[in-house]
DNA sequence: TGAATACTTGCGTAATTGCGCAAGCAATGA
DNA sequence: TCATTGCTTGCGCAATTACGCAAGTATTCA
């Protein structure tokens, strides 16, 4: 486990991820995103909130590189860029206990 | 990598731990005490930010359950409480590559 | 008791964030 | 071309946050 010390840089990304999971309704898209890729309406529904507040989120995910969209049609699939969150969503969750 | 969907209130926590890791001093502070406890006032000056500031940020870090403290004397030490949370740390840096 | 050291807490401020709502853009189909 | 569906963007507001500074508390020592 060596963390060794950090050039600021490396820390400032790092922390703008943690930012991007440290909101529930992100949290609950990377769930649901954890078994393949859904529309952004479908995690407006399943999250329970409005559409434009979904495509903020997931904005905000997008920034962090941890989503990425693809579109089909007139429909956008929000898709996990990078299954290690899930790893951190996991361990985030074993120290919050 | 199995993540079922989490009850509100995991998420809620999951995402305070995220919200407090999510800033660049506060990992500063994380990686000085991967290596063993410090003084506020040490973790101050190798922050780089002032007394009153660091106290508050060590707070934020406590609420979420990452750092724990004891005086010895006039001097409060802390120390990571639980050590995952290093692991989450190596894990944010790598997603934010 | 009083002074000094180490830390915490309160307060004001500027900046950021999440949200609802309206408007805009993109793709499909009549 | 026009209407509809799906999503994004802009705007305003309330709430939160990080910071500096002043004041308060706790411990040690003279």
């Amino acid at each position: 486990m060596e963390i060794t010390l950090s050039p600021d840089v490396v820390r400032d990304r790092a922390a703008n991820v943690a930012r991007a999971l440290s909101d529930a309704k992100r949290l609950c898209v990377v769930e649901r995103l954890a078994d393949g890729e859904r529309s952004v309406s479908d995690l407006s529904r399943d999250v329970g909130c409005q559409v434009p507040n979904m495509s903020q989120h997931l904005a905000v995910l997008r920034a962090a590189g941890i989503v990425a969209s693809r579109r089909e049609g007139s429909t956008v699939f929000y898709r996990l860029a990078d299954p290690q969150v899930l790893e951190v969503y996991r361990i985030l969750q074993q120290v919050a206990r």
